[in-house]
DNA sequence: CAACTTATCAACAATAATTGTTGATAGCAA
DNA sequence: TTGCTATCAACAATTATTGTTGATAAGTTG
């Protein structure tokens, strides 16, 4: 995503205005390789704007998506994760126990459907999910 | 998935009963290319027995899930997707417009992490999603 | 084939993630 | 400083899915 002078720039320029709560959720954002979900996100915020709701950081999160700042990801964890890495393709490696993403990047140009199925569907995203077990959940599972 | 014969005894193996209900869900996923979310499932189960609850397919499914016999499919359109082919490796197709799925076949013998990201994690199974727009959209999207 | 055990069902309630609504507040342009 | 209105928090609503329960029926056994 942009720096934060330039999302306010980006806000303002379409009517749009910059909050507090707005101020916190992107700096949040920044430079964060965690791929928090807007729960975490909205953890994290409250300790900054205490009366900050959900609501608020749905709303933020959406509206960067819409700008394209960010993505949002739904990685078949139960809830989306926000990605704030639009500037490198990468995909993800996910893992399977806890959830937590990492980011793995790979080529992908020779990845293509059959031409046959290419003539019925028009590509335009090739998304590569890495599912396994990270060095966390492994380490737990030996004691357990 | 095995044919109705095979997943009946393998359900009594277990200590499980076939019932008309798992009897008439498991008839609707056999050959069956449509990636179906439960509620089409349910809408059609209901057709041969009118007063199956939702919640019942649900269960039989996450049965067969446990049985090896489907694989559910998160791909981020709102529902699961039931696939019963877990004979053949392959990967999808999905119309960002109206979450229609549809099988690829490719080789994805290749790809991999880097020999660094699968240091600290164990990589079990790699999934391929192609994001597109079907060829029914498109031609919607024309005459719009 | 009757009896018995208990898996299964439908109905209902509950959860969890996310979005809709609203009146009061506060950005920001002039 | 003023005024317009985007935005907020609070609350309600929605959607997909799972939890619970008492009655029923599957299938094994005598």
């Amino acid at each position: 995503m942009n720096p934060t002078e330039v999302i306010t720039q980006r806000l303002r320029a379409q009517g749009l205005r910059l909050t507090p709560q707005k101020r916190v959720v992107i700096g949040l954002l920044q430079n964060n390789a965690t791929h928090p979900t807007v729960d975490s996100l909205y953890e994290n915020a409250r300790q900054e704007v205490p009366s900050i709701s959900r609501r608020t950081v749905y709303q933020t999160v959406n509206d960067l998506e819409s700008m394209g700042e960010v993505t949002l990801l739904d990685l078949g964890t139960g809830s989306v994760r926000v990605d704030p890495n639009v500037e490198h393709p990468h995909h993800h490696m996910i893992c399977s126990e806890c959830g937590v993403v990492r980011d793995a990047v790979i080529d992908v140009s020779a990845l293509t459907p059959s031409a046959r199925d290419r003539r019925d569907f028009d590509v335009t995203d090739v998304e590569v999910n890495f599912r396994g077990v990270c060095r966390n959940c492994q380490d737990n599972g030996k004691t357990a």
